[in-house]
RNA sequence: GCCCCCAUAGCUCAGCGGAUAGAGCGCCGGCCUCCGGAGCCGGGUGCGCAGGUUCGAGUCCUGCUGGGGGUACCA
């Protein structure tokens, strides 16, 4: 696709050039703010004022002169205005047949990056396996699935990996409610869903009954020592809720390459190998003195004293009974990602012919070894309150020596979800402090189930939808395009009302638009493309510059890794495509075949644009609704 | 205490140092002899406060106020 803004600002530096400036300044082309003015304009005769000592106006119109006698591709005319603003006019008659040719031959790498062909690990999800997925770990889903896409589209080879922290105090919780309270799932009630419920019950339990908290301690004892019934029932149970997670997730167009196991990287040690080189290098210490004596700990920040190191923060590892923390696994686990470790899984096929593939201990594999790992980039998925933690792996790997490493790792943070006042009080939360939002807690039950939103997502479009395979899709479009486009800082504030709307800036309007211009097609056999677009009235016009922008969309998404820009493109490109359909002559109704051919290209151009974008959004274009 | 994030229209949010700050929702009014009305068009109010940098600041810097989060021998 020709990227408009990239010619233009390199014909800008040839013409900054022929003009005598000796500087090089970084050449800003946008979409003009004022339409009177031009399709593109460039400030940068502001920013050539000083080292040319010429007022910007003037600077502007040399450069229009210059760029007039030997214009740019697909350009119509050049121009001044305001205060020294450089106005580029695109000539539709040649720009528009070549965004059609090119929106309709566009394959899956759409925008090609500088770092392409470099494998990039994604881990994103990891929801503990002890109860139902709720929103916010759907959130997370959606962020690092669309992440993936992007970085796919952007030339990555992308491996998704969903980590599964099967060791944690949390499945013991719902093992003692299920073996030592007696609960039981109740009629039609799923599995995941019981288990939130026996999760909420066991930690509103503890606090009346001590006991209890002995009963825990003793059943992670058996989980850890990866023996006996206990343990068996651990993995049982861990394994039935990953099914229940990946089920939910592929509702909503997620899915996995890899399911790492923590147990995996305790028992084929990983940890210890990681601890030994942390040892090795002296990058893990063990005070002996003061509050962490005992402990082995990577110091953060220390004062010197009279020539004595004093240790004033430092993170824990290894807890004083001998426990490895969550960090110190996880400094395993990345040292594994970027194949540094010098220990592999053993891999199998996840849940005979899923797509996703599991880590295992080697005599359980069943794959040949794949290459799983071996990451020159690594994108973590984790919400904005892991970043202290994320951190610390990032030094222990620079520590360790492995500075490219720490550099390629990236902990992409982003905001939780919260309960708007209307939600917390549909779900029973005291709203009377009048606070603006709620936190969710899944151990005290506060939560919305992302099985319950999706189920109630479908019944909104139900009766609309042709069949319930396509009120499902709508459905997971509405609930993935709300949840993607919220900036990554934004707290979410969810409101049931806001999330499932079927009108305006949503999901739904996105999969109509592009129903509709299948609609439109089906109505109008193909014609050939005329090499000049004549007679494209101004939406047409307009809608043909949005679809050109896709590419750049794209590769900035990518870049910065925020999906919530990329929806906001989608949005525009579906209100530009209905401005046409609302303001040109219905297609059919063209007698002229050259001005059909044109108009039907763009229909179709849109068409396809549209269908990419929903895809990269995670969001499968429905034909019809 | 220290660190991070946020503050833009009645509400929910966009806004990469550039021209007159935009959407959706809600409210009022208009547009169907149907290419799919889950649409389109019109109507209006706003960058928390105070400084600074800049030709130019919602955007960058400093301080303040108000919210959220982190700072565990939890994960």
């Amino acid at each position: 696709m020709p990227d408009l803004q990239e010619h233009f600002a390199r014909a800008i530096a040839l013409a900054a050039e022929q003009l005598g400036s000796d500087a090089a300044p970084v050449i800003v082309v946008e979409p003009s703010a004022v339409p009177e003015a031009g399709d593109y304009s460039s400030p940068v005769a502001f920013r050539l004022a000083k080292s040319m000592r010429r007022p910007p106006r003037e600077i502007a119109e040399s450069l229009a002169r210059i760029l007039e006698a030997n214009p740019p591709p697909y350009t119509r005319a050049v121009t001044a205005s305001g205060g020294g603003y450089l106005n580029f006019l695109v000539d539709f008659d040649s720009f528009a047949p070549e965004v059609v040719r090119e929106a309709l031959s566009v394959g899956d790498v759409v925008a090609p990056d500088s770092a392409a062909g470099v494998k990039v690990v994604v881990e994103h999800t990891a929801t503990n396996p002890n109860k139902a997925a709720h929103l916010g770990h759907l959130r997370n889903a959606c962020i690092g699935d669309t992440v993936s896409r992007l970085l796919r589209a952007t030339g990555h080879r992308v491996e998704v990996q969903n980590y599964i922290d099967d060791t944690g105090v949390q499945v013991a919780d719902v093992l003692v409610g299920i073996r030592h309270l007696g609960l039981q799932p109740e009629e039609g009630e799923s599995f995941d869903r019981f288990c939130s419920r026996a999760y909420v019950e066991v930690c509103h339990r503890y606090e009346t009954e001590p006991a209890l908290l002995d009963l825990r301690r003793e059943t992670l004892r058996a989980i850890e020592a990866r023996d006996g019934e206990i343990a068996t029932a651990a993995k049982e149970l861990t394994s039935r809720i990953v099914d229940c997670h990946l089920r939910t997730m592929a509702r909503a167009g997620i899915s996995y390459d890899l399911l790492t196991w923590e147990s995996d990287i305790i028992e084929l040690g990983f940890l210890r190998q990681a601890l030994d080189l942390l040892l090795e290098h002296g990058v893990m210490r063990r005070p002996d003195q003061g509050p962490l004596s005992g402990c082995w700990v990577l110091p953060l920040e220390e004062t010197l004293e009279g020539g004595e190191a004093d240790l004033v923060d430092a993170k824990v590892l290894i807890k004083s009974d001998g426990i490895a923390t969550y960090t110190a696994k996880d400094i395993a686990y990345h040292l594994w990602k970027f194949g540094v470790l010098g220990l592999d899984f053993g891999y199998r096929l996840w849940a005979d012919g899923g797509p996703s593939t599991s880590t295992s201990e080697p005599d359980l594999a069943t794959l040949d070894p794949l290459q799983f790992g071996h990451a020159g980039r690594v994108v973590n998925v984790i919400d904005q309150r892991q970043s202290a933690p994320q951190r610390v792996v990032k030094e222990a790997l620079r520590r360790l020596g492995f500075e490219g490493q720490a550099d390629a790792l990236h902990h992409l943070a982003y905001e939780v979800v919260a309960l708007s006042p209307a939600a917390a009080d549909a779900l029973g939360v005291d709203t009377t402090s009048g606070k603006s939002q709620y936190a969710l807690s899944g151990r005290q039950g506060i939560e919305i189930g992302a099985d319950a939103l999706l189920d109630e997502a479908q019944r909104q479009v139900e009766a609309k939808a042709r069949n319930a395979d396509t009120a499902a899709r709508l459905a997971a479009s509405a609930v993935r395009y709300y949840l993607l486009r919220f900036g990554l800082n934004s707290i979410i504030t969810f409101d049931f009302e806001e999330a499932l709307r079927t009108s305006g800036d949503s999901g739904v309007y996105l999969q109509y638009a592009h129903a509709r211009a299948c609609g439109i097609l089906q109505r109008v056999d193909p014609l050939p493309m005329p090499a000049r677009a004549l007679e494209l009235s101004s939406q047409e016009r307009e809608l043909i510059k949005v679809i050109a922008e896709f590419p750049r969309a794209v590769a900035e998404a990518a870049a910065s890794l925020t999906p919530s820009t990329l929806a906001a493109y989608t949005f525009r490109l579906a209100t530009s495509f209905n401005d046409v359909y609302e303001h040109t002559e219905r297609l059919y109704r063209i007698q002229d075949p050259e001005v059909r051919g044109v108009r039907r290209g763009v229909v179709d151009a849109a068409r396809a644009t549209l269908a990419r974008a929903l895809q990269l959004l995670g969001m499968e274009p429905l034909a019809r609704i």
